[in-house]
DNA sequence: GAGTGGTCTAGACCACCCT
DNA sequence: GGGTGGTCTAGACCACTCA
């Protein structure tokens, strides 16, 4: 009947409504609202309860399923999906990583190793849209789950038009937090996937000894199309369970 | 104006109606009807060409977007996007690699290395939803392009209720085309991606010497959901371009 | 300001599951 | 046959781009 744990309030800057809707189920459901395997409410509760569209509501519940936390069955309903206590992201979902270890239960960490100013390498320039010589913000940096190096990441920013002080606190704290406060927040990646072997990776003492990793390079765009980020994501194959729903 | 190259006849049993208007404007990108870079048509203009609702273009042009194959960008148009001549696929589309190899302009071949109907594995069986002690067959094939290896794969096939005839042509062709005369599609996996280096995989003269892989360890479903395949292709690290587009 | 994509709505019809 | 998900339509309004 009436939504549950906490109300549902449309708000303006969040985002479309279909995908309010989604997090507000994704709450819902990481904070165990239904059992493992149990039945959510149908589509025409769920219209009911958050007064949109059917559409609106089979978006997020699509997206949901995307992510592999439901199991949508024809003609019978969602279902609660099995996702253990690994950490689990599905991977057409462009997502803060600290988000996601913190939404699964998990203390997200991250550690700056590097983060310093300087001109644009060639390539990186074409990727972000920028001429040769100009500045950009190149960080390395390692996320950590309970302590654990989850991952390893070397970006380059684009910092055309950023003050002093938002790239400051992107230096040290979290990227897509700072940018957000210059509404810089990027919405779309382009990512290619391949799995890298190398000894050259990482740092530190929870650098996995057999330096095997599931590279994730991608650029991150703006609303508008602009790439305001490069790089490179190295995951440390086996703590982190990346999944893919694929339909025809 | 009109719809080029060819004509657009939506039919039955070929999936929804917005896929027949995704495939159809694939091989009309593929066959470069639109240089690189350049605009292709307006939804408005598409929705007169196909006669489809707007919405329905809509979710076409979105997947040749996840596809890597066009780029949307908001009140000016969708472009071509560069794609030269490496295979590349989206992973969160379930298409016959085969097919991917040729559409891209290799030629697809495929080695059977054994198949063999024995009891399914206590592993499998929950993932098939099978009985422990039910046969299934188990394949390991090799799926080349331009005669060279791109990936190997292990997998384990439900084959209760098929006819021996079907058995036999999954045996020794393509999987997918044997299962789709008795109509039984697959329609959706659900996947996990790895990093994996290990010299037991793969066989044969093309087996690449660093032995790294991007393995994904998939179930496939028919569209009851009832699961008919599970197993892991491992692709070859570098022959294959495995593109992810993201959002929020 | 005209053109274009982004989103949402309300309603319709179908296919499928279950009892 | 009633409930549920899958798809499509027609129309609306908004945000963005570009001349």
């Amino acid at each position: 009947m009436s939504i549950a744990t906490q109300e549902f309030h449309p708000a303006e800057g969040r985002g479309s409504l279909s995908n309010q809707v989604r997090d507000h189920l994704r709450q819902r459901i990481l904070r165990q609202e239904w059992e493992s395997g149990s039945k959510i409410p149908s589509e025409f509760e769920l219209v009911n309860d958050y007064q949109v569209a059917r559409v609106t509501i089979r978006t997020a519940l699509r997206s949901l399923e995307a992510q592999g936390l439901i199991d949508i069955r024809h003609g019978s309903g969602a279902y609660i999906a099995n996702f253990g206590t690994s950490i689990r992201a599905g991977l057409q979902e462009l997502r803060s990583i600290s988000e996601t270890i913190k939404e699964m239960g998990h203390r997200p960490g991250m550690v700056h190793r590097k983060s310093e100013i300087r001109p644009v390498m060639a390539g990186d320039a074409e990727k972000l849209q920028i001429d040769l010589g100009e500045n950009i913000l190149y960080l390395e940096r390692a996320i950590t789950a309970d302590g654990k190096v989850v991952a390893f990441s070397y970006d380059t920013l684009n910092i055309t038009g950023l003050s002093q002080d938002v790239i400051k606190k992107i230096s040290s704290g979290s990227i897509f937090k700072a940018l957000a406060m210059v509404e810089k927040h990027p919405v779309r990646a382009m990512s290619e996937i391949h799995a890298i072997k190398s000894a050259k990776i990482g740092w530190g003492a929870s650098r996995p000894p057999q330096g095997l990793y599931l590279q994730l390079m991608q650029t991150h765009f703006l609303r508008d199309g602009t790439p305001i980020m490069t790089g490179s994501t190295y995951f440390v194959e086996g703590r982190f369970q990346f999944i893919i729903h694929r339909t025809i």
